[in-house]
RNA sequence: UGGGGCGUGGCCAAGCGGUAAGGCGCGGGACUUUGGAUCCCGUAUUCGAAGGUUCGAAUCCUUCCGCCCCAGCCA
């Protein structure tokens, strides 16, 4: 056995993942293409990846991912990652680190364009100097309440700060002296200049620096003054030469402030904010603020809990990097507000992993078989087909005897309609093996089906009965003497309800679906098993598709269930419950 | 009732004045040694609403309605 997720390259242009090409250009694309024939930049599209090393990222990055390494990739241009890490205090080099794999994983390569905003704090210090200069920023010495209630509100403009129109000389001073360390935290900030009247709320004297003694991840204790997001991302663009800079439409209200800065301080062609929705997913929170929640709250087991749709959980869960690019690929982009399904995800998932996931046996809840005209101590190795959607893997041995496993629900002593597995004289086909007829049904003390006693038919072997008989079911089966033994997680949607955030004074935590998670020990799983290292996929033959997990030893085999197989006969009985249908 | 955005089927999403793409989902059928996969077929007389312009509007104009974002020394 081998791992399957061989890491791919960044994905050609023409990996739309079946989504139309000419046509269905989003508008980024669309208005990037119509920058490169109207020609800013010389034609250069150059986009950038800027996650704040403050969680790890989920899949709402990954569409943001996808789209800056797509559209740098298809337009023949370049991505940096770029750690925005303006805020000391909420972050970490554990979430660089993570970051790093998580794209690296996704299929995206930076190459030798790994920037950290706080590479450029000097260079930032410098320009703010620049504009206290040029009367654009001066130094407020207001308290944060005070600052606060000059700000205005959103119908009433706001009042300038008595500190507006200190001297340049005076800004100066002060501002050295905050990054010289002079003064406590928050005694003074840095403001640009703009306009306390303004109807855009970002427009009335934004702070630009703030006076924070935290220890930084990268710069230490060299500052004591840093840079906010507002002011330092529009630059750190322009310093990297960025052309188009792709963002999500919180921060659409901040794009005159974007324009501005930039404008005040480069020439030349500047980089453009253009911002998209953000995805949001049914069944589950997407915000690192709720993630960590559920993480220190431990109702997950970690970032990387296969119930969380951070890239790390879906890693985990056995998701392949193929199937969520396809995903954003099919989820599109555009300004509306939106609510993906979680079935569309699945779909990305099941699709991939149906190409190329091996096939396999195993028994999650095992009912014991007992062929009582097979010949007691036999052994046979029968062949059996490794994935009927490529002929080229071929097939394996797998052991077969007098007692078997089979799945608990592909048995019913009194069968409901529609039901087409096995039953109380009734015969079906063990896969790629024999037919087999249930003849007695062998109950425990509690009345509970313990075994069943079967006949199988020799003439069948392989599957096929000579003379032409049918049956309606295939089951999947192993052997008991052979079984390896496993522990096979299930996982479910982490909420029960579809928007776990939009419920009126209630908690998110309140909508926890209790059983995302159910533990199945004692599975039994063909032999072949045994070398299947962590991270390994494969389907299980007619239950879904599973990877190794981490937690997998040789002594004891752990597999995750990264998605069910479509459930057809789920649905019909479903809808039979429904419909009060306990027919036939 | 300050500003900025957005409203096309259950969920996404094309469409940009010429008479509603596509995907997921859902329903039905064919096929099948996974009730899997695959393949067919069906699924908006209508584009938030109402007026208007036009031979003709989802696309242009007007008004209205709804939803999201902004008052961090967060990003």
């Amino acid at each position: 056995m081998s791992r399957t997720d061989q890491e791919p390259g960044a994905h050609e242009p023409a990996d739309r993942g079946g989504e139309p090409a000419g046509p269905g250009l989003d508008f980024i694309r669309a208005r990037i293409a119509d920058d490169r024939a109207a020609g800013p930049y010389g034609g250069r599209v150059h986009t950038r990846f800027p996650p704040e090393p403050n969680g790890y990222l989920h899949i709402g990055h990954a569409k943001s991912i996808c789209l800056n390494f797509g559209v740098a990739a298809e337009n023949g241009g370049q991505c940096n990652l770029r750690f925005d890490d303006t805020n000391p205090t909420k972050e970490d080099v554990e979430y660089v680190e993570a970051i790093e794999e998580d794209v690296r994983w996704l299929g995206f390569d930076w190459g030798d364009r790994l920037f950290y905003a706080s590479d450029y704090f000097e260079r930032l210090y410098g320009f703010a100097v620049t504009l206290i200069e040029r009367g654009k920023a001066y130094v407020d010495s207001l308290s944060a309440e005070d600052i606060r209630q000059y700000r205005g509100t959103l119908t009433e403009p706001g009042r300038n700060s008595p500190y507006r129109d200190r001297p340049v000389a005076e800004n100066l001073d002060l501002f050295a002296r905050m990054r010289a360390g002079a003064f406590p935290d928050g005694a003074h900030v840095l403001r640009a200049k703009i306009d306390m009247a303004s109807p855009n709320m970002n427009m009335r004297d934004p702070t630009l620096y703030r006076i924070r003694r935290a220890h930084h991840h990268r710069t230490g204790d060299a500052w004591c003054i840093y840079p906010m997001y507002d002011y330092a991302h529009p630059l750190s663009d322009a310093i990297e030469e960025i052309t188009h800079s792709l963002c999500t439409l919180e921060f659409e209200a901040h794009r005159p402030l974007y324009d501005w800065l930039v404008r005040e301080l480069f020439t030349g062609d500047r980089p453009q904010q253009i911002e998209f929705a953000r995805l949001n997913l049914n069944y589950t929170v997407m915000s690192k603020r709720k993630l960590l929640q559920l993480v220190e709250q431990r109702r997950v087991s970690g970032w990387d809990d296969p119930r969380m749709p951070t890239i790390s959980g879906l890693r985990r869960r056995g998701c392949t990097p193929e199937a969520v690019r396809d995903f954003c690929a099919r989820v599109g982009v555009a300004k509306k507000e939106n609510v993906i399904d979680m079935a569309l995800l699945e779909y990305s998932v099941r699709e991939d992993l149906n190409r190329r996931a091996p096939r396999v046996m195993g028994v999650l809840r095992p009912l014991r078989v007992v062929l009582v005209n097979y010949p007691e101590d036999q052994v046979e190795e029968v062949d059996v087909i490794n994935n009927p959607e490529d002929p080229s893997a071929g097939t394996r041995k797998v052991p077969f005897s007098r007692v078997l496993y089979i799945e608990q629900d592909d048995f019913r002593e009194d069968p409901p309609k529609k039901y087409f597995r096995l039953a109380p004289g009734r015969e079906v086909r063990l896969r790629c093996a024999y037919f087999i007829t249930c003849v007695e049904v062998v109950k425990d003390a509690q009345g509970e089906v313990a075994e069943l006693r079967c006949t199988y038919d020799p003439a069948t072997r392989g599957g096929d009965a000579p003379d032409g008989r049918r049956v309606k079911a295939t089951l999947h089966w192993v052997s008991a003497a052979h079984a390896l033994d496993a522990e096979v997680r299930l996982y479910d949607r982490l909420f029960s309800v579809e928007d776990p955030e939009g419920h009126e004074g209630r908690e998110f935590t309140d909508f926890l679906n209790p059983s995302s998670l159910e533990v199945l020990a004692g599975c039994k799983v063909e032999p072949g098993l045994a070398a299947a290292a962590a991270g390994y996929r494969c389907q299980f033959e007619r239950l879904g598709y599973f990877c190794v997990d981490p937690d997998s030893t040789a002594s004891r085999l752990v597999f995750n269930r990264t998605v069910s197989l479509r459930d057809t006969w789920g649905k019909i009985e479903a809808k039979q419950k429904v419909t009060g249908g306990q027919d036939a």
